[in-house]
DNA sequence: GCTCTATTGTATGACGTCGTACAGTATGTG
DNA sequence: CACATACTGTACGACGTCATACAATAGAGC
């Protein structure tokens, strides 16, 4: 069961703050895939299908870009939904390159589940946590998005 | 390229400061490996090599909880590091079921090469971060993890 | 119009991790 | 001592993602 990692006392003193940050990345990626998991989604598949829901037809290196995950992965997730009946592949009629993917019916119907999940599970996230201490914490991740992006490009 | 993913816009409305979290989390891992790469290691093998070297003869299990994988999974790592000579499992005269993982010499030396690099790296990601803002990550970050624990078991 | 470069989606193989099942061993209970 | 239970490391199959290479198409410059 593991309780918490225990990044304060014995954990690699050469990983502090950013091991806590990684480990509770993934907590948050295991609490939403528990609680997707009655819809039959995972998160990836989830964030895919909302998006489509709520900005319309897109194209699939847009949701990659979107998704933050590769042009490859993402077809293979567009597959899957698409075997599904959540979305449909349609031809851009501008452009013969692309699909355009947008949500069916029933996939509209699962996007609201999912939005439902997703402001529950959020609203527990926020237990014990002010608002200004919620924009910290974001204005903090910019900044340290800032600082890691140069370091990757050197 | 990418630049920074632009969650304040137009991300999906339903993933805010966790998925700014998670991609703060998978540029971290990216960085780190990034430069760890002319060590020929990535983050994993370097924080098994580098727990080992700090805390000496350790379980196989011990590791796993450590580095915050599966057993199955440091199994693997743990051969790939002996493989080269950077690690030796020895029998434990008290416990016939584990391995004692200890650091070799070579393994010793390339530890001190990751903590050197850790040491650069973590100073680059401090920049424009001032200590209480740190520690106020820290913070909301571990009561975050507790608020996680409880909503995935439910 | 033609040519060169960039972009889209896909196929393929690789990697890292996970979950499960398993044999070997330890530990506690009668 | 015998037995049941718990734990360690490993084997195996599965999944999700990545990097690379590719064909098809678009767009810019001549």
């Amino acid at each position: 069961m593991s309780s918490l990692t225990n990044n304060e006392l014995d954990a690699p003193p050469w990983l502090r703050v950013e091991s806590t940050l990684m480990s509770t990345a993934r907590l948050i990626r295991d609490a939403f895939d528990a609680r997707l998991k009655p819809l039959e989604l995972n998160l990836t598949q989830a964030s895919l299908l909302a998006y489509v829901a709520e900005f319309g037809a897109t194209t699939q290196t847009r949701l990659a870009d979107q998704i933050g995950t590769g042009r490859a992965a993402i077809g293979t997730v567009v597959d899957g939904l698409e075997r599904r009946g959540l979305i449909e592949r349609h031809p851009d009629p501008d452009d013969r390159r692309v699909w355009r993917v947008d949500v069916t019916g029933s996939g509209r119907a699962l996007a609201a589940d999912i939005a439902g999940v997703d402001e529950v599970l959020r609203g527990e996230l926020r237990h014990g946590i002010g608002r200004e201490e919620r924009q910290a914490l974001s204005w903090v991740l910019t900044r340290l998005q800032v600082n890691l992006q140069s370091a990757i490009n050197t």
